[in-house]
DNA sequence: ATGGCTGTTATCCG
DNA sequence: CCGGATAACAGCCA
């Protein structure tokens, strides 16, 4: 479930119910998920501490814990990232475990449970991950200026520019598509030719589109059940008590063939860097 | 039923 | 350095 807008609104859902929890026992599943960390060295990391607080950085959920008695020093971070189709959420210690579950963290009555069907995800210490970042697109450090400078000398598709998490970060496949139909600009116009104008309205276009897809989010009922393209709980979701359709709310992606919702005309699909890319030729000229 | 597609990203190769 | 292809894995869909 994972882009920028989805891992924010799973952080501000772990937020006000992880912190206190305490790690009593590690089950991890699928080693894989915690390279290059050991579960051992995870599992010695984390025991006994305290979850202080959840944060987000680009498409990484950022869990602090610490001993009890709270010193700096004896602080850990926790990094998780969700690849394509992660889920991190509690459950009820009695309850039995998905078939995909990667780690459990014991926590008292409750289980936290990462759940990845195809692996591709994360859960581990490795800062390392974090260091190549680019701009956070919400935070007021990302501008026309910066956004042009950092295509300026690249004679890559815009759109896979976007993709390029020292660019963007938190950026994914569905709304780089949905933010440059939002600002008019063609996902196959080369980088350096996007001038500060077209960048500012990129700007814009990537604030309103992950901003609107929070707010969204954040109305949708947390309840995880469902596989799959039309069950699952954020891109195509039609969870119980949602508000509206969520593929509604997108114009382009998804939509190769159908009228744009602008002008009508046939909104079209290629292939950039082997993902899947949705336009209209009419609104988004190169 | 087989092949193509999927929200990510690290790595390899020319 | 840059850019394209591939791999990691599982499931859904035509």
């Amino acid at each position: 479930m994972p882009e920028l807008p989805e891992v924010e609104v799973l952080v501000r859902h772990l937020a006000p119910i992880l912190p206190g929890r305490t790690v009593e026992q590690i089950s991890i599943l699928r080693p894989k998920v915690v390279y290059p960390d050991t579960p051992q060295t995870l599992a010695t990391a984390l025991m006994g501490q305290t979850f202080r607080q959840v944060r987000r950085r680009a498409k990484y959920l950022l869990f602090e814990l610490s001993g009890s008695r709270q010193s700096p020093t004896n602080s850990t971070l926790l990094i998780g990232h969700l690849g394509m189709t992660g889920r991190m959420y509690l459950q009820p210690r009695d309850q039995p475990l998905p078939k995909h579950t990667a780690v459990v963290l014991h926590l008292g009555t409750e289980l936290f449970l990462y759940e990845d069907t195809r692996y591709f995800g994360r859960l581990n210490l490795d800062v390392g991950a974090l260091q190549s970042l680019g701009p956070e697109p919400l935070e007021a450090h990302f501008t026309a200026e910066t956004l042009r400078d950092s295509l300026q000398r690249s004679n890559q598709a815009i759109k896979i520019r976007l993709l390029d998490q020292t660019v963007v970060a938190g950026m994914g496949n569905i709304y780089a598509s949905e933010s440059l139909f939002r600002a008019g600009i063609s996902p196959r116009r080369p980088a350096r030719k996007v001038d500060l104008a077209a960048a500012g309205r990129l700007v814009i276009a990537i604030q309103d589109v992950l901003q609107e897809a929070i707010q969204f989010g954040s109305t949708v009922p947390l309840g995880f059940a469902g596989t799959g393209r039309h069950n699952g709980l954020f891109y195509y979701g039609q969870a119980a008590g949602a508000v509206g359709d969520y593929a509604e709310r997108l114009r382009v992606y998804d939509r190769a063939g159908l009228p744009c919702v602008h002008c009508a005309t046939p909104i079209r699909r290629c292939v950039q860097a082997a993902r899947s890319t949705y336009w209209c030729p009419r609104c988004q000229p190169r």
